[in-house]
RNA sequence: GCCCGGGUAGCUCAGUUGGUAGAGCACAUGACUGAAAAUCAUGGUGUCGGCGGUUCGAUUCCGUCCCCGGGCA
């Protein structure tokens, strides 16, 4: 993620960690104390579970009063049926990110997927839309088959990813079986990407590992007690695909299974905190490796006006 | 008290016809280009319940004790 700040250019403000961090707290914070200023402050959702209308509870999406009359966008704005994807919330961000600047306000992103903040940032590759019914055949295959198969048509790729690697193998196999190019000749160009546009103002949030997984374990027991079965019930009752990524968010395959008879609801609520724990370390190495040196990183004691000194200034 | 089944990695367990042991999960580290709350990669010295016996050598065989299940009284 690089990015070129120029004083001249519009502002954003990023926000960045684990799950249970705080970011969401944080950037009503920054957002405040920059209506106090007497500007404008938009916050905006680069989560990839916040997007989905589904989820509000499961997704820990805040609430009217955690808004704090803050202006939310891209919370809850998809429906579970539809995939939301990189490039997709990357697209929509950018679109709300120019009507703020419009407005003359300072958008705020907030979120911990790593892969569409880089995105928006950096851009992707502009592969095209992947004929449905190439991606419903090879999401089929056996991941032995898959392979076998990439191996043949793109093996360059092949060699380049474990063998069982499921999603990689079948995102190389869909794109030169749906193009005809190869995954890799698509990724020597990339579009879309907004670093260079704007002054970025960024911060990642790095709490201290052993608090982090107690509130990972608090919070998910919080989600059983306040609604959370109630909304798989619902979504459940939709019947959606379950390879969507509603479906697979932390917490519905856990619920679903005690709403089943599959395992009790201590059976869920342990295995739902497990994969909360997993996800925060997966973004915790994320977070850590991938973003460029000179992002600021923190583990406490946030202070909003020290990190985002320069931003309120302006 | 007697009979049966167990006691092996943090957890659940496999295994060694006697040559000091290995899976899954956890945990740690890392990767990450359109499902990313996804998908993967790497990392295994633990009094093999205690003590004693047999043996060149015991976690493995024998004895004994302790602990946990189940059954019978």
């Amino acid at each position: 993620m690089s990015t070129e700040n120029s004083l001249s250019l519009p502002p954003l403000a990023l926000i960045a960690g684990p799950t249970a961090s705080g970011k969401s707290d944080l950037a009503v914070g920054l957002a405040q104390a920059l209506e106090a200023k007497g500007r404008r402050a938009v916050v905006i959702n680069a989560d990839s579970a916040q997007v989905y209308a589904d989820l509000a509870v499961l997704s820990a999406r805040p609430s009217e009063a955690e808004m704090g009359g803050i202006v939310h966008r891209m919370f809850g704005e998809w429906d579970g049926a539809v995939a939301c994807s990189a490039a997709d919330w990357a697209a929509r961000a950018r679109e709300v990110i120019a009507e703020v600047h419009a407005a003359v306000g300072v958008p705020i992103l907030v979120g911990g997927t790593g892969l569409y903040l880089r995105t928006l940032l950096d851009g992707i590759a502009p592969v095209p839309a992947i004929d449905p019914a190439v991606r419903e055949n090879v999401r089929s295959l056996p991941l032995a088959e898959a392979f076998a198969v990439l191996l043949r048509e793109d093996p360059d790729r092949a060699a380049l990813l474990a063998p069982a690697d499921s999603a990689r193998i079948s995102r190389a196999l869909e794109v030169v079986r749906s193009t005809g190019r190869t995954l890799t000749e698509w990724q020597r160009e990339k579009i879309g990407r907004i670093g260079g546009a704007v002054q970025l103002h960024p911060l990642v949030l790095l709490p201290d590992r052993e608090t982090l997984y107690a509130k990972c374990d608090a919070r998910f027991a919080a989600m059983l007690e306040n609604g959370a079965i109630e909304e798989v019930r619902a979504l459940l009752a939709r019947k959606l695909d379950p390879a969507l990524p509603v479906m697979r968010a932390i917490g519905v395959p856990e619920i679903a299974g005690y709403l089943s008879g599959e395992w009790s609801l201590d059976e869920a609520r342990l295995r739902g905190a497990q994969a909360t724990r997993s996800y925060a370390k997966r973004q915790y190495t994320w977070f850590r490796r991938q973003p460029p040196d000179h992002w600021p990183r923190v583990e406490k004691d946030y202070v909003v006006d020290g990190i985002f000194a320069s931003l309120l200034r302006n």
